[in-house]
RNA sequence: GGGCGCUUAGCUCAGCUGGAAGAGCGUCGCCCUUACAAGGCGAAGGCCGGGGGUUCGAGUCCCUCAGCGCCCACCA
């Protein structure tokens, strides 16, 4: 036994499950013991990898972290207990902008702005910071009882990490994978950084469509254009139009003048103008907007940037404008145009799609920066599509293959140049003459002319550029590890689909060309978790569910178990709630009580079950669904459906095993007959023990708290993994008692409800005699084994009498069940205008059934076309409905 | 503008390849029966969004309309 000091036996079990108690105890045993640790496995095929998506280093543990995380363990889990060497890879991310913001916001609670300080001082800070405050979702991580391999944890921007970084930096240089140029990028005035297009995101905007005139220079008339951002003006370097739009036909070629600062623009024709909308010429401003700059890339209008990094106006425009803030221009040269009678109308409010900063939410600027560092993906996309095309990589639920391959099919070159100072920096030196030099280790002089006086780029890499590489770079990759050969390709990822292309579509390309193979087989991707109505989560509605505090309240087992139950497969989003996290709290406590129930009894050790010829019926049963429940938790897990092997293990341990078998058990694990007291304490022990193992990668506390007490080894952690199919020779005896199951449960629920009805005590004993029918008896008959005293038991009767009672005997109440009818005696209670009702009711109900049925029976169509079996059944069916129907007519009759 | 998803009980959702509508929570009764009141038993509650089609048969397949949500996107 593992833990020093035995593990309570029942008597002292509290009869409430205390997580709080339990859990934090195990957490810190399970890793203190190296039980999450994984060997590199001789044969390959037995590794078994996953790696975290690694969380910000600025993060807290969120609900969609314990969403992501318990999908992972449960994964990790079932895979170590099948003997697989199972690597869950832990570590953070550095994540550029999130952190520098944060640390720099520290600092300006002290006085203190970070250009003052220093680059190098600075990233001095955000590395104590990191120290300091960083990884606080590390510990709830264990907390959580995520059984990640500590031993092999990693940071984005640790020493190998970083060499990571400069080989795929310098290996795709050298590739001419990665260039640099000059073009318009997303550029964020608030965080003073470039984007990629990933980190842009469109949101719907309330603003403005102005239409104006511009002046043609000679004189000759004007040209109306229209643009929501109406400062762009102050950069118009020329108009467009459609080649073959005869209105423009003979303006092309001519210019207009600028009414602010008098230059000349030259009207060009250019395909990218759609006729058809507004007047369908486009005044053109290169510097500021992407399609504009292409149309002068085409026709050689210049560029004119008229906005410096905070997005204000600067000395390349109209004297009248310098130093305006972006928005304070746009309303002065809205001005400035009325004066000059130029405006034409104005649309407002005018809906269309801006584009946000993911992080800062601040309106994207295109804006050109100077040279930046671009990946090239013409020769990515192509391996990273036809992986997902060919079956190597796939994606649960499928239907995310189709947005991941038509986004690849629209992607474009990938900035990585980021102007911050926390991150990768980029591994590229210049020196005075302009040469460029690409290196792995820090060059001393230039590679081209050897000149010393050489000068890093500023810039840092896009955090997602070191991300890419985590499946593998995590693994000692450049370097040959025995880690790398034995867990690359990992086995799965998961995450949520908001960063399928920011992460998962670039490490699938970066994989593949980098690492020499695809990064992992299966992409799960699961829903956003949202509040008990769908809506987002968020501060302001006051509506999160902070899943420490969870953990705190009701367990971090309640909690995995209630978020797993959820995530049903294709879902979009989650809707969570507390209440189903108390939900998960009671399942917790249901378990351990059943425990207490069994192991008052079973003394511990290795349950054994009773040769087949001594189980009961019930048994029989048991063992059936239990099996069943295997074949059900493995065949949803392997299809990464977790909310149907929750759903599976919550049926089978709370209505199956708790609510009829331990009810029916009761009796012969209370029976004087030592023999039958303990064959019923191992069948119990035996489903409970291999169910705690079916439950252990959901609920891995509980499970293994309980687990300890049979005394059978060392770690639940590590114990075998139930396969379906094992013990095929109980599930196949117990078919027969399951198919008789439906007769049986019928008979004690039709024996309850009638004592439900009439108020009687459930300790009183009612007396039921089962009639003869017209029919034979087969349900009955084939049930026999079923009648012993447990059952009986739960119905609260005596065993059944064989005599029927004469016609005339009063105080009785008909139940039907399956077809068969049986006499319930409640005498003096009985209320013959109750009676009549409910008899009146499903007399309705039995007739418009039969109805139904006979209609079915009675087209041709049917009887010819549908299959045998099928006819079949619905004969047997209305044979049944009918039978029952007679019966409930005699019945209605005797009430009179 | 393109693509995807959703619409089934009061709420949140399951319903696989078409053959008598399910779960959890909530509600209403009755029970503190020595595993569990964080529990047990019972009950009520559903034109399966509208319309059309395929079929002997449609919650399930096809078309269409409506509403809600999401993703992508260079219509000024």
């Amino acid at each position: 036994m593992a833990d020093p000091e035995a593990p309570a036996r029942p008597a002292e079990m509290s009869t409430r499950y205390d997580a709080a108690s339990v859990e934090p105890r195990w957490a810190e045993e399970w890793i203190g013991r190296g039980w999450f640790h994984a060997e590199v496995p001789d044969d390959p095929s037995d590794a078994y990898c996953i790696v975290i998506p690694p969380p910000n280093v600025t993060g807290r543990l969120h609900i969609g972290h314990a969403l992501g995380r318990s999908i992972e363990d449960i994964l990790i889990r079932r895979a170590r207990m099948r003997g697989l060497a199972a690597l869950w890879v832990p570590g953070m991310d550095h994540a550029g902008i999130a952190t520098q913001v944060v640390v720099e916001r520290e600092l300006q609670k002290d006085g203190i702005d970070r250009r003052e300080l220093g680059r190098d001082a600075f990233v001095e800070r955000v590395w104590a910071w990191k120290e300091q405050y960083g990884g606080e979702i590390i510990g709830q991580l264990e907390r959580m009882g995520c059984s990640l391999d500590w031993d092999r944890e990693r940071f984005t921007m640790d020493e190998g990490l970083v060499r990571a970084v400069r080989v795929a930096f310098v290996r795709w240089y050298e590739r001419g994978l990665i260039y640099r140029g000059e073009r318009l990028i997303n550029w964020c005035p608030t965080d003073q950084t470039g984007l990629s297009d990933s980190e842009v995101e469109h949101e719907e905007v309330d603003g403005e469509l102005v239409t104006f005139r511009y002046p043609l220079s000679d004189g000759s008339g004007s040209v109306e254009v229209a643009t929501t951002r109406l400062e762009t003006v102050l950069g118009d370097t020329g108009i467009a139009v459609h080649p073959s739009d005869d209105r423009y036909r003979d303006v092309v070629g001519r210019t207009v003048r600028h009414p602010f600062d008098g230059r000349d623009l030259p009207i060009v024709a250019d395909e990218a103008v759609d006729p058809t909308f507004g007047t369908g010429a486009v005044k053109v401003t290169p510097a500021h907007d992407v399609i504009d700059f292409e149309i002068a890339q085409r026709t050689g209008l210049p560029p004119r940037n008229i906005l410096d990094a905070e997005a204000r106006v600067n000395a390349n425009a109209a004297e009248e404008f310098f130093g305006l803030g972006r928005y304070d221009a746009r309303q002065a040269v809205r001005e400035a145009l009325e004066k000059l009678g130029l405006l034409v109308r104005e649309e407002r409010p005018y809906r269309h799609a801006v584009a946000h900063c993911y992080r800062c939410h601040s309106e994207i600027e295109p804006w050109m920066s100077g040279l930046q560092w671009f990946v090239a993906v013409d020769g990515l996309k192509e391996p990273a599509t036809k992986a997902a095309e060919d079956g190597s990589i796939t994606f649960w639920p499928a239907r995310w293959t189709k947005a991941y391959v038509s986004w690849l099919e629209g992607l474009r070159d990938w900035n990585i140049s980021r102007q911050l100072w926390w991150g990768h920096r980029i591994p590229a030196w210049y020196c005075p003459d302009g040469h460029v030099t690409v290196a792995i280790e820090d060059p001393d002089a230039c590679a081209t002319c050897g000149s010393t006086e050489i000068q890093q780029d500023p810039d840092v890499l896009d955090t997602w550029f070191s991300s890419q590489l985590w499946p593998f770079s995590t693994l000692g990759w450049p370097d040959d590890t025995e880690d790398l050969r034995a867990f690359y390709p990992n086995a799965a990822l998961v995450t949520g689909y908001e960063i399928l292309y920011l992460w998962v579509a670039r490490m699938i390309m970066s994989g593949i060309s980098l690492a020499g193979d695809i990064p992992f087989r299966d992409v799960v991707i699961h829903g956003l978790i949202r509040d008990a109505h769908g809506r987002k989560m968020s501060k302001s509605l006051g509506n999160v569910i902070d899943p420490v505090e969870m953990i705190d309240r009701y367990g971090a087992d309640a909690m995995r178990f209630s978020i797993v139950r959820l995530a049903t497969g294709g879902q979009q989003d989650i809707p969570l709630s507390v209440d189903s996290i108390e939900g998960g709290r009671n399942f917790a406590n249901k378990i351990w009580n059943a425990a207490r129930l069994v192991l008052q009894t079973f003394p511990g050790g290795e349950p054994s079950l009773p040769p087949v010829d001594r189980l009961s019926a019930p048994q029989h049963w048991l063992l059936a669904r239990h099996q069943r429940c295997v074949a059900d938790v493995n065949g949803a897990l392997d299809r990464f459906d977790f909310a149907s092997a929750a759903q599976a293990l919550y049926r089978f341990f709370w209505s199956e095993f708790c609510d009829w078998s331990l009810e029916m058990e009761k009796e012969r694990l209370r029976s004087e007959d030592a023999r039958e007291r303990e064959d019923s304490a191992n069948v119990l022990a035996w489903v409970l023990e291999r169910t705690l193992r079916l439950l252990h990668p959901v609920m891995p506390f509980v499970t293994e708290e309980i687990w300890q007490r049979f005394g059978i080894g060392e770690t639940i952690v590590r114990a075998p993994w139930p396969e379906a199919g094992e013990h095929e020779d109980h599930a196949a005896l117990g078919a027969g008692a399951e198919a008789a199951w439906p007769f049986v449960e019928e008979f004690v629920s039709s024996v309850r409800r009638v004592r439900s009805q009439y108020r009687i005590s459930p300790r009183a004993i009612l007396p039921v005699v089962f009639l003869e029918g017209p029919a034979e008896r087969p349900a009955y008959e084939a049930t026999r084994g079923w009648f012993s005293a447990e059952v009986m038991r739960l119905a609260g009767v005596p065993a059944p009498a064989s005599e029927p009672p004469g016609p005339q005997a009063k105080g009785f109440v008909r139940i039907l069940i399956g077809g068969e009818t049986a006499l319930v005696f409640v005498g003096d209670l009985i209320d013959l205008d109750v009676e009549r009702e409910r008899v009146e009711g499903q007399l309705r109900t039995a007739r418009e059934k039969v109805r139904v049925v006979s209609a079915k029976l009675g087209n041709q169509g049917f009887l010819s076309k549908a299959p045998a079996e099928v006819v079949a059944s619905e004969k047997l069916k209305a044979e049944q409905l009918e039978r029952e129907a007679v019966s409930l007519q005699e019945q209605l009759d005797e009430l009179g």
